[in-house]
DNA sequence: ATATACCATAAGTTATTCCTTATGGTAACA
DNA sequence: TGTTACCATAAGGAATAACTTATGGTATAT
């Protein structure tokens, strides 16, 4: 069986009009035209669907079966347009995004902005470390992500959209926390707290010491940035973070940064995509908003500002 | 937009397989001809279903929606091919029928028994009398119709099935009710509770009674036979009413059968449908149901018999 | 760098679809 | 009985749908 959308559009209007010269007239055609169809259409179920008896015609019982699955598929028809329309307009659609931990925090401040334009659209972050966010986007699972610098030869686009300041932090009563200015050859001589080997925020680190002929001592590594965190706040050692990851602690006062000579070093967070990914409009609208707004959304935030920002 | 179910087929299969060459293996097509139907599908909906990252395939949100749409569309077709094949087989349908009351009794009792063969065709049973009858044809309301026989002139195509004796009943201590043998004549002296002018059985007995010079005397008129039935039961007067609706006062002796000079008078029972009226296939069967079996189904009824039936 | 797998595109052909006009037949109705 | 309303059928033509083969391009893998 092989029915076509032209002869279930036809037969609907003949079953509801019950007179083919009045369906012929609405559809616009020559009534033989809907004759023709109406055959087709009981040729291929090789059943009548419609009979006439004197002048009237009547739906057989197939015929009110076909009618029932000719409404059916035309309604699920129209439900699919809209649907499509919804999701181009973006009334309706769902936003995938992974973020690296670090960023954590401060993406999911601009998606509650972002998301109060969009009410009707649903999102869904994953958080977890840059390995699984390459992997992500080599397996097309996420539309966007956002990360510090990605690493070259994966296939990836990424922009910059955000300037990342990296501080200095330490216990709040340290014995430098409340110089005024603490010289960088001070800085290298602590014992720092530090992200794993390959980290970004670490090779930032140890390549501006690096720049500045000086040697970074790592006294303790580990994985989570959090827990970087809380070996300062515990007077384990210095440690080197992203400004974004630190407005709790500062406004509780674990820690503080101190105003180290060359910094905050400016990194970068990006968004970044598989290359040759069509982003979904709703995809583009969000990399699009953070593009634009992300610096200025960053101001609202209760985070000190550095004169160069 | 004007979809097609070619373009939703390859569609489903493109999806499945996230392949374009598998999925025209799979269809037999080279694998450009799928290729163009999947571009045309796209221009329709005027949005991307299917990105191609690297060598990989992946649906779109959009794709994604669509393919729900093509599985359920396809599968609302395999239904309705299904729901069209049992009605083609009577695995599945509807018979509607409508009889004369009079008939009631023995027709239920006939598709009792075509019910037990088909078990699973549902059917509606309109009990009215012959005018209702004759207006349900005229509208197509019901396939087929049992009454005696139907009048001329109305476009009807009528087929006797079966014999429909009339007898004459008294009270079971009516004087005449243990005669062996009751003359014609004494009959007609007496007075008689009849249906309606106009009703089938009523005509019957009166054009009995003038083909043998008689006079019919009609004491008391009724529209219900079951109401002739009672008055004759309660003695006020004789009656002549069809065989078939007797069988449960007879086996309760509230009525017995006179045992008149000419009678039964053998009048039929037929099945009538509209002219030009195709019989849906369950009618059809039920028709040759009655028509062949009716005679030897009644044999099993607990009715008297007479020498010629 | 080359081979491989895979999709896109172009060109050309065939078949089918879809519609039109003209005409015929039938039931209802006056 | 003629008229009207309505559907069926026939014939013909324009559009287009649907494939095919041939070829080109691109990403991946070796």
């Amino acid at each position: 069986m092989n029915l076509t959308f032209r002869q279930l559009k036809v037969f609907e209007a003949v079953a509801r009009h019950l007179n083919f010269t009045n369906a012929a007239k609405e559809l616009h055609l020559s009534q033989p035209a809907v004759s023709m169809q109406i055959k087709q259409l009981e040729e291929q179920t090789n059943t009548p669907l419609i009979e006439k008896l004197g002048k009237k015609l009547y739906l057989t019982e197939v015929g009110l079966e076909m009618q029932d699955y000719a409404r059916s598929t035309m309604q699920q028809l129209v439900d699919l347009e809209e649907t499509i329309a919804q999701m181009k307009s973006m009334k309706r659609g769902h936003l995938k995004l992974a973020v690296a931990s670090t960023a954590n925090h401060f993406v999911i401040r601009l998606l509650a902005r972002f998301a109060k334009i969009y009410p009707k659209i649903s999102i869904s972050l994953d958080v977890t470390n840059r390995i699984s966010l390459l992997d992500l986007l080599e397996k097309n699972e996420c539309d966007l992500v956002i990360m510090g610098r990605p690493p070259e030869g994966h296939n990836l686009q990424s922009a910059p959209f955000l300037e990342n300041p990296l501080v200095v932090v330490s216990h709040p009563h340290h014995y430098l926390a409340d110089r005024e200015q603490v010289s960088l050859k001070e800085i290298a001589s602590e014992g720092f707290v530090v992200r794993e080997q390959g980290s970004g925020t670490r090779s930032a680190a140890e390549r501006f010491f690096t720049e500045h002929d000086l040697e970074f001592k790592a006294k303790m590594d580990m994985s989570n940035n959090r827990a970087i965190k809380h070996a300062a706040e515990e007077g384990l050692g210095l440690a080197i973070v992203s400004l974004h990851t630190l407005e709790l602690e500062l406004k509780a006062k674990t820690l503080k940064i101190v105003n180290a000579e060359g910094f905050p070093i400016y990194r970068h967070w990006y968004v970044v995509q598989r290359e040759g990914k069509r982003l979904s409009p709703i995809a583009m609208v969000f990399n699009d908003y953070i593009m634009q707004e992300a610096d200025k959304l960053m101001l609202d935030f209760d985070l000190p500002l550095f004169k160069n920002l």
